[in-house]
DNA sequence: CAAATGACGGGGT
DNA sequence: AACCCCGCCATTT
């Protein structure tokens, strides 16, 4: 079994864990995920998600709340929209993850490596 | 097969 | 804050 689709499953799982109204980095993803230092991974496996996926994409930020596209750009600006319209103040292009960051929490542990299965 | 690329991160200037 | 540079690594040139 190829690694990195293995990668792949948690990191969707992580992602899809956070909850509305809060945002997570690239990094705390992947850390999340049980791939430390990973954050380029996570981009690519974000850059692949369906335009109808369900997953919450525009809820991962880049470090500092920088929000990773260029700002301007159309993938941008869907973020931002995203993001304000669940009430997540975004300026120049960044969220204040201080007040906004997701804390990881839960049960979301359990669900990917807790007893028996996942 | 070597070099470039990118939805990243961190440290230094 | 704004850059620049380097480490990182799966993919693509």
């Amino acid at each position: 079994m190829r690694p990195v689709k293995d990668a792949e499953r948690a990191i969707l799982a992580v992602v899809a864990a956070v909850p509305y109204g809060r945002v997570t980095t690239y990094g705390a993803v992947a850390e999340r995920a049980g791939w430390p230092r990973r954050a380029r991974l996570v981009g690519r496996v974000l850059s692949a998600l369906p335009d109808d996926s369900d997953v919450p994409w525009h809820r991962v930020v880049a470090a500092g709340g920088r929000i990773a596209f260029p700002a301007g750009s159309a993938p941008h600006l869907r973020q931002a929209g995203r993001l304000a319209g669940e009430g997540v103040e975004v300026r120049a292009g960044r969220v204040d993850l201080a007040r906004h960051a997701w804390s990881g929490g839960g049960d979301l542990d359990r669900y990917l490596w807790g007893d028996g299965e996942n």
